[in-house]
RNA sequence: GGAAAGGUAGCUCAGCUGGUUAGAGCACGGCACUCAUAAUGCCGGGGUCGAGGGUUCGAGUCCCUCCCUUUCCA
């Protein structure tokens, strides 16, 4: 039967930009998702920023924006993130909803009405000054066991030891210095504890298939505890002030963000029903019926670090809501990304930049790539090794993948005016490629990518080996062997478009462009292409660029003393950079009045391709708002099409056209080079329209 | 402290329910080739499978103890 998927990701917090360890769950479950369509089955992948809690109200408020604002201008960069590493959410969408107060009111009240909500009053730390209840988070004091100062409400980050906030001798409020008070307030649970809950989870967790084995373990151990390790209830109330989704019939009381951030799964599903794009996906069925219907699954990647909330809390939520509501089908996690050995910290400022990745104008396929070459389905660290990256896709991606169709594709076109032909036939070849296909989309099902991309390069391999065997640039010599020739070129070919299917999961853009490009296929790869002889080739085009050791170092540089805004301040507030220019190599000073001859537009990139024949310029076209230009750029050295468009950027508009040897071009965009590097295309802020004037 | 996962060639990793001289890729050395300015193919060196006990005809694979790494403990 087919089956449609329903993916989600974890939901990023929103105050901060993605790092990382975002990006690699990303790239996860975007390659499954993909692999899924490609055999067929219909996928709704979704995401959406968590936008609630005490973090986002107090940052919102630190930089004197309101929440709204602050989370507003997170989600606002998202987008480049997403696009830049060929991440196909279908929909993005944000706690702070509509949709998901109605679902968490909704979830809440059903679960009121089976008795699984319970209320009485806790004591807990007020700040006075604040007016506010403290979060363990926000309370410092002295450590009750080794009497170090200044550690946080709930462990000793020197001795290691737990404790209650109210242990802590001479506490004090993080945020204002206060003393805190203990203050009663009525608190909301969700009765975790209740048997009903457990036996439910006991028996979801059991049935197999739902998590990973050790993830199970692990949740039994939680849901058995005895003593101190009991299971308790959840509190999910907390007291204004509160940046979260009021609860019903509770005046001054809203839900724990953690209450309503995996709901926002659900929002951000229905919000993409509602919008049209699951009708666009081919899906006719309201957001309810699809939700219940038997051959949907319902499919979470997430972290090994919020196991417990998936795995316990969650499917237990949704179970005794009832219909349409229903316990998650798979709960996949993963590891942690760290890199060349050492954990990720935003605040020592080690780990990747993903932005920094993109903008030194590295491709994102090697990533995805890397990414794929290392991730099984275990719950397993990976680490980023910088020289094992290079030694990685250098070798695998260059050495052995493309270089079969680089090597092959020349003789067939010089030779043979593009045309395939099989003297020694197919059969056997089909053969193989079906075996390799078989073991591969096992692989990919089951989250096994290394082995699929060990699996995939074995048959990179043994094409390479053949075509050497036969040496098709000694039979070139020979007229008499001009059949042998074009069938040693045609088979390595064929396996050439095998590999392509097989990778594209992973390798999206390249994927497509040798199907098009090289294949002349007009539809999307599927894995039936994989077992198909290509009959035909176009002459080939330089199709992927080789790492190089200096983008690696520029990437792992130390970031610069103030990390870089998400969107900096429109209004100037961002200080020039040092200028890398020497005030002698600077032009001479021109008038406001010349500069203003100059009309500077906002520009979508909504194509870019390559130019047959052309060795630096990609042609763009470009969107104005109402009009549309063909500019040729030679920005083709340090970016790949496809990740270009949908970009913002910044073109001269009332430049002269200028007739090109391959074509008119109507205009230029602007971007920066110099001795480290480049060209670095310009982009504007977020908010930027398509045919905004530039002054 | 309790628990989980892991510790296999220089690096990254495979090794299913125990069974012939422990594998791959990369790196390294040699050879071949020059179609691939984006190379490949062949051959080779290299591991007391974290340490120590035990079970067994036989253990990287099972059991025990210990060491190390990472993580979780709401």
């Amino acid at each position: 039967m087919s089956e449609t998927f329903f993916v989600t990701t974890a939901l990023p917090y929103a105050n901060g930009p993605f790092h990382i360890g975002h990006i690699m769950e990303y790239i996860q479950a975007d390659i499954w998702v993909r692999f899924e369509r490609m055999q067929g089955h219909r996928v709704h992948f979704v995401g959406a920023d968590d936008a609630h809690g005490a973090p986002i109200m107090l940052k919102a408020e630190a930089e004197q924006q309101s929440p709204e604002q602050l989370v507003a201008r997170i989600a606002a960069g998202r987008a480049r993130y997403l696009e830049g590493f060929l991440i196909g959410f279908d929909h993005w969408h944000s706690t702070h909803s509509r949709e998901n107060t109605e679902l968490s009111q909704d979830i809440y009240r059903r679960l009121k009405a089976v008795g699984l909500i319970d209320s009485r009053p806790i004591e807990q730390f007020f700040d006075p000054v604040k007016g506010m209840f403290l979060a363990d988070r926000y309370i410092k004091g002295e450590c009750p066991k080794c009497h170090a100062k200044d550690q946080y409400g709930d462990a000793c980050e020197v001795c290691g030891s737990v404790y209650a906030p109210t242990e802590l001798i001479e506490p004090y409020s993080a945020l204002t210095g206060a003393k805190p008070l203990l203050k009663r307030s009525e608190h909301f649970f969700f009765r975790l504890s209740d048997p009903r809950c457990v036996d439910f989870l006991e028996q979801w967790l059991g049935a197999t298939g739902h998590v990973q084995p050790q993830v199970a373990n692990k949740a039994r151990e939680w849901l058995s505890g005895k003593g101190e390790q009991a299971l308790g209830d959840w509190d999910i109330s907390r007291d204004a002030p509160y940046f979260g989704i009021p609860i019903p019939d509770a005046p001054g009381k809203f839900f724990y963000v953690w209450l309503d951030a995996p709901i926002g799964y659900l929002a951000a599903l229905k919000s993409y029903f509602e919008s049209g794009k699951a009708r666009a996906n081919g899906e006719t069925r309201s957001f309810e019926t699809f939700l219940t219907a038997a051959d949907t699954r319902q499919v979470h990647f997430i972290g090994k670090d919020i196991i417990y909330f998936h795995t316990l809390f969650w499917p237990a939520m949704l179970h005794f809501a009832g219909a349409p509501y229903r316990a998650p089908d798979n709960v996949h996690v993963h590891g942690f990304i760290t890199v060349s050995g050492e954990k990720m910290s935003k605040s020592r400022g080690t780990g990747i930049s993903p932005l920094r990745y993109l903008e030194l104008g590295m491709n994102p396929e090697w990533l995805r790539y890397y990414i794929a070459a290392k991730l099984n389905a275990n719950v397993e660290d990976l680490d980023f090794n910088p020289a094992d990256f290079i030694a990685r896709v250098n070798s695998d991606l260059i050495g052995k993948y493309v270089n079969i169709a680089s090597r092959a594709a020349s003789f067939i076109t010089h030779h043979f005016a593009g045309a395939l032909e099989y003297p020694g036939g197919t059969a056997e070849l089909t053969q193989r490629a079906r075996e390799t296909l078989e073991q591969v989309q096992a692989s990919y099902a089951a989250r096994e990518f290394s082995r699929a991309m060990r699996e995939i390069m074995a048959f990179a391999d043994r094409v390479n080996q053949e075509f050497d065997a036969r040496q098709p640039w000694v039979l070139a010599k020979d007229p008499a062997e001009r059949s042998a020739l074009q069938d040693s070129c045609a088979r390595a070919l064929y396996g050439f478009k095998t590999l392509t299917c097989l990778l594209a999961p992973v390798l999206p853009a390249l994927a497509a462009r040798v199907a098009r490009e090289l294949f002349g296929l007009e539809h999307p790869l599927s894995f039936a292409d994989a077992l198909e002889p290509p009959r035909h080739i176009n002459p080939y085009q330089h199709l992927m660029r080789r790492v190089e050791p200096k983008q690696l170092e520029a990437l792992l540089e130390a970031p610069p003393e103030k990390p870089v805004p998400e969107t900096p301040a429109p209004s100037g507030a961002t200080p020039p950079p040092a200028s890398t220019v020497a005030a002698d190599e600077r032009s001479p000073p021109i008038s406001i009045e010349e500069f203003k001859k100059i009309d500077l537009r906002v520009a979508r990139i909504a194509a870019a391709e390559h130019v047959t024949g052309a060795d630096k310029l990609l042609r763009l076209t470009l969107e104005l708002g109402t009009e549309t230009r063909t500019v040729f750029a030679g920005i083709k050295s340090a970016y790949d099409p496809a990740t270009l468009v949908g970009r913002l950027t910044v073109m001269v508009a009332n430049l002269a056209p200028r007739k090109m040897k391959f074509g008119l071009s109507e205009g230029m965009v602007l971007a920066a080079s110099g001795p480290a590097g480049g060209p670095f295309l310009l982009a504007p802020d977020a908010g930027a329209e398509p045919g905004m004037r530039i002054s």
